[in-house]
Parts: C-alpha cells; structure tokens; sequence
DNA sequence: CAGAATCCCCGTCGATACTG
DNA sequence: CAGTATCGACGGGGATTCTG
C-alpha cells in the first residue's frame, strides 16, 4: 500500500486507525505475540476475512509484523512493530482524553 | 446525538474524529473563533452541506461551541468548547506520531 | 449568509462458501 | 489453521438545488 497524499502527519495518523477494528487489533497486540485464530476468539464479532484484510493493511502501515511458519497446519503469529508499540502511546493519550470526556459530559 | 455504545474511551475518541473534515475543522478552530463562510473559504474542496453536517455532530459532541446572532443577513460563529481546545493536546500528539511515522518509513 | 433537502455513487463492511 | 473468493447491503459523503 502506498501513502496516499500525505497532507500532514496527523491525516497519516488518522488514516492508520481508520477502520471498524484497526483499535482493538492494536489494544489486543499490546504486550503480547498472537496467532490468527488467538485474535478471532478475542474479537468474535469480526469476520475472518475482515480480520486478515485489517492485519494486512497494518501489516502495510508498518505496525504489525506478520510471522509466518510454513508448517501444516499453518501458523502464523503477529506482533506490534517497533513504531507499533509506539503507537500505543498515541491510544493512550486518546483514551485519557476519552476518560476526562465522559466525566465532562457527565458533570451535566 | 446519544452517544452510542460506549465500549472505551479510546472508541470514543476514535468516534468523535471519524468524519473526513473534523480535524481539518478544529485545526481551523484553534486559537480562533471563526464564521461559516470563513470555515468554508478555508476548506474549499468540502461542500457546504457537508460543511453543516460535521459542524453540528461536532457541536452535539460538544467539542464546539455555534453562537448564532440574530441578525439579517445572518451571522454565526463557531469557537472551541473547554473540552474542544483539550483535544488540541491530543492532536498534537497524533500529529508528533506521524512526523516520527515519515521519518522512519522514509529510513527504509 | 447560513443553512436544509434531495439524490446518488462508491467504499466499507458483513455473510457465506471454498482452499492449501 | 489461516486464509481466499465472491456477493451484496448500508451509510458516508459528494453534487446540486431550494429557503429564511
């Protein structure tokens, strides 16, 4: 996948999380290594074949790294890169504003 | 507008900048406060109905303030809210994010 | 000047069936 | 086990026209 006409870095990092599971694909790889079938039981409500084009397309980006072994059965495991897990900082500050936010709208 | 389903705060960040223009519209937003038409010469490329779309899921999330004079020919305004100018701090660091994502894909 | 209303395309996303 | 291939619904969002 190519960039497509960056205009600034922030529609980069817009673009990266644009998608329904983009977020919790990330959420799930944060400390830990998963296979295919790992991130299917954690996310049930995504088909499988939605799931595979939204690794591939982190996989494109740079922010998972897909490991395959060529044994049968398959196994294929995936993992945050290293710009991956700085990613995480990123959710981070977006889910410490989304704390503060509901407490803002709460307050009302 | 509800607020759907609440899964994290992090979804509700995502939610409240999915839309092809918002974070055009508070970039525009930051440090001013400015009308309709103003907004829309800033963002040629966007249609004015689509313009009022954005601008009112944006002020139903609260995130920006509409003041509305009464007056002919009609005037209106829009500035960030409170919790508007502390999402500024949350596109900052998208956007650093990003810088660090150029920088490192153009390294390959 | 600042919208509201309408129409419609197309990309996203879901469901099902098939494969190495 | 880990995918492909295919089809189709839905809604985001673009263009145009109308209104107070």
């Amino acid at each position: 996948m190519e960039i497509k006409n960056i205009k600034c870095p922030l529609e980069i990092t817009h673009n990266i999380i644009n998608g329904k599971w983009k977020i919790s694909i990330i959420c799930l790889l944060k400390n830990s290594v998963m296979r295919f079938n790992e991130l299917q039981k954690a996310l049930p409500e995504i088909q499988k074949s939605y799931l595979t084009q939204q690794l591939k397309e982190l996989e494109e980006y740079g922010i998972v790294h897909r490991q395959a072994y060529l044994e049968v059965p398959p196994k294929v495991e995936y993992s945050l890169t290293e710009i991956g897990n700085e990613f995480l900082k990123v959710m981070d500050v977006m889910n410490r504003w989304g704390e503060y936010y509901i407490k803002h709208i709460e307050r009302k």
